[in-house]
This record gives structure tokens, sequence and C-alpha cells, in this order.
DNA sequence: CGACACCTTGAAGAGGTTCAAGAAATGTGG
DNA sequence: CCACATTTCTTGAACCTCTTCAAGGTGTCG
């Protein structure tokens, strides 16, 4: 296992998804070193980007924690999403050369910053890093799927349900608890995620409580009965 | 029983610069002619491809119009999109090897099939094929931070507003009337996308014609204010 | 032309929001 | 390290928007 004590450590970095695509040969995985020019650290509450900011690199999350957000000029704003470690942000930028949401770190960040440029370049030469950064935006895609059927077709605990799910099994992926996890956003931002008011969140959160489903204290919850959230996601529908 | 070998060329569609790359040299030109090899003709209400169906091809809409749809095991179901001539469908499809949503024509529609094999291949000697691919679907993931924005955040009346007025520009842009419109969805169908019951988008058309800001009858829609649905979509917002 | 899908409208009800007040955590400066 | 200011969270009560249920009308297609 000595040789693959690296890759080991490669699987806990952020940038697997990006720069280990499987079955890559030694040159192609040389190649891909010169992908990372820059890390960037962000501290809490630091934009990584704005909306507006002139678009010229994909960012890796390294560790911490981030939100996404679109804000409208007549002041309506909508978190479109919650990225940790691993994750892959500014894709909305490279339509418009420009960003079209902001990136704020929840908690202080890293980030590998790659160039767009040098992603585009390589991608022409190491097809597996073409066929990755596919995946990737296609992924987020998907994923924006399940928050339109989230938003258009649940209610307030099927939603808060939803994404305590999601959030503790991409934090499992990563090696945490099962059970339990630290919120790093404010209710305020769940509730803009979610398309609800943070009184309803908060309200949400104290019902499942009640319920022995969750132990909730401000930011720290401890998932009881996991059966039971999945069973309130997946209802079986009333009719 | 052969799907007839159209002899199909990009190079001669009058969509081209709806779904290509602008500014292509004669013998890039000539090379994407080799990216469409079948078309399909896909009558009203059949699928052109199912969640599940195995993902090998993007398809470009020639002539009308598609929804795109989620369904869950427990009967939800969210419509995520309204597609028309010279959009690209089946972006989901491309992480898991399989499509993650149903694609149904809502009237006599015909699409060219883009196998992806070949797309990954040509856009790795053709640069301006390769930025065009990521553009669509960083224009999606853009797209979708809109349809958020709506479902997080809208009532029901800045809700059809905006719907209204993404259609006419749509349209708009292929050459239809600015003002005047026929829908080819259900009220249904638009209440899915807009994650709102039937009876609120009927609610929601009779105000505005008693407003005088549309005429309606059933699908035919007369934008009489375009003035009054940008106000309602982009009111200063309450608080 | 008749059956069926689609649309409209009303009335009652539920779920979430709004407004308000207070409590708990967090951060700041002395 | 403590007191104070600020932010964040919780909870209650009234209200409002949208949904649900129901019935009847309209359009469309075989």
């Amino acid at each position: 296992m000595t040789p693959q004590a690296i890759k080991v450590a490669c699987s806990n970095c952020n940038l697997r998804e990006l720069c280990m695509p499987m079955g890559l040969s030694g040159t192609d995985m040389g190649k891909l070193d010169e992908l990372v020019t820059t890390r960037r650290r962000i501290p809490r509450g630091s934009p990584l980007f704005s909306s507006g900011d002139r678009f010229n690199a994909l960012y890796a999350i390294r560790t911490g924690f981030f939100k996404t957000c679109v804000t409208t000029e007549d002041g309506r704003d909508q978190v479109t999403g919650f990225q940790m470690a691993g994750e892959i942000m500014g894709l909305d930028g490279i339509v418009g050369d420009r960003h079209t949401c902001d990136a704020v770190a929840l908690e202080d960040a890293e980030v590998c910053e790659l160039p767009y440029g040098r992603i585009e370049d390589l991608s022409r030469e190491v097809p597996a890093l073409q066929s990755h950064v596919h995946k990737i935006m296609s992924r987020e895609i998907v994923r924006e799927h399940g928050v339109m059927l989230l938003l258009g077709s649940m209610r307030a605990e099927e939603r808060l349900s939803a994404f305590l799910l999601n959030l503790v099994q991409r934090l499992h992926t990563r090696g945490f608890s099962q059970s339990e996890l630290v919120l790093r956003m404010t209710r305020e931002e769940i509730g803009s995620y979610l398309g609800l008011k943070l009184e309803t969140v908060s309200r949400t959160f104290s019902k499942f409580a009640d319920d022995g489903i969750v132990e909730v204290k401000h930011r720290h919850v401890r998932i009881l009965d996991i059966e039971a959230l999945r069973n309130i996601v997946h209802a079986p529908a009333c009719r």
C-alpha cells in the first residue's frame, strides 16, 4: 500500500473529482498537475467571487464550506446551493464570461484555482479530463433538477428532511458522522435555499425535535431517527 | 423501418445560429456536419427519451416543442423546463450514463440526434465546438438558477408573469410575435413547472385578463401590456 | 357527434408568512 | 475576562395566499 499512500491522501483532497478521473496514465496525471495554479484562502463571510465578476477560473474547495446565491436588482435573493470540500464552483460563469452568482465562504476556507483556459486546453489532450468536466456540469444540472422538485412540490417538513438527508449524506461521504452535523449556515440561509421563511425553518426543526426525530441545539443537529426523515421525504403520495 | 437517412447538414440549417458555434472556418463547419447522424420525428405526446433510458446522444430541436420532467417513485412530478427549436436536450444523461428525466413532445416535433461520442471526439479537434458545448451546459445551469429563484421567492402572479415573459421572449428570438403566443402545454404542466396547482394558474390567467394585461382564450394568449407583466416580476420588493 | 381531456370558478380550509417579542449565542472592546 | 451590542434563533397569534374539493363549462379528437 505504500505507493497508494499518496493516492489515498489525494482521495481526501478536494481536487480528487477534477484531478483524478478514473484510469489515468502516469503521463496524463503529470499533465493535470499544471491545472492548479494557486490556492486561495477565503475568510468566513468573504466572497470567493461575486455576480458580475469576470470569469476566468473554476474553483475546487479544499477545505471549508460555501453558499452560492443569486440576487436580483429588486432585492430578491436565492441561495442556489451549499458546497463543501471536493465540490466545484464557478460553472455559472462559463456561458457569459462573467459570474452570475455569488460564492461566499460560510467558514474559513481554502480553494484551488483552476484557470478555465487550462481546463479547456488540457481536456483536449486528456479525454478522461474532458469527460470528467462534462460529468461535473451534468451532475450540477441533475442536482438542480432535484432542487426544482423540492421547491416545486414539497412542503416544509419534506424540504427540511430532504435538506438534512442530503447534507448528512455528503458529509458522511467525506468521513463525517452519519447522524451528527454542524450547520454552517443560518436559518435564513436554509430558508432561502428551501424557499421558506426562517421562522418556518425554525419551527420545523422544533417540530422534528418534539417528534424525537432530531436533537437541535442551535447549529448542532443530531439525527435520532433517519428512517423517519426518509419517510417524510418519500411519503407515499396522498393520492 | 429504417429511420430515413435524410442527408442532414448543419451548415445548411437555418437554426445553425441557435445550436452551433459562430464564426467557424469552412473546414470546421464541414466537420460539424458529421455530428448529426439522424433526424427523428416525435409525434405529439411521445417521449424522445425517458428516465432510465441509456444515454448516448444529445438532441437539438429542429421543430416542435418539448417538456422535460423528473418523476420520483412516490409519484411526485416536476416539469423542469419547456424547450423549443434550437435548444438542446439530454444533458442530464451525461453524468450517469442514463437519462434522469423524461423529454416529451408537446407537439409533433423533429430533432437532430447528436451522438455524444462524436461530440466528445469533435470537440477535441474543434475548440469552438468544445467551448460551445461548455457554454450550453453552463447556460442550462444559469437558467435553472433562475427557476430556483422563481420557485423559491416569487408568488403566483410573479411566477406566471416571469413565465410568459420568458416564453414570449424566446419565441420572439425565433421570429414569432412579441405579443401573441400559443401555449403548447396544459395548465397542469405550467403549474408543475411553476410550483403551482392548475387552478391557481387558471385563476391567475383570469386575474391578468380582468386587469387588462393579457387576453386569454384557452391556449391562445395575447399580451396587451407587457410593461405591466415586467412590473409584476420586478416589483420593488415589499420590504 | 359524442366522449374525454382540459379549463374555469366558487367556497372552505391548510400551510406558511408576517409581525412582534424575548431568549440564546456570538463577537467586541475595555 | 466580563459587560454590552449585535446577530441569530425561538415561539405565539393573526393573517393571507394558495390548495383542496367540487361542479359545470368548453374545446378537441377519434
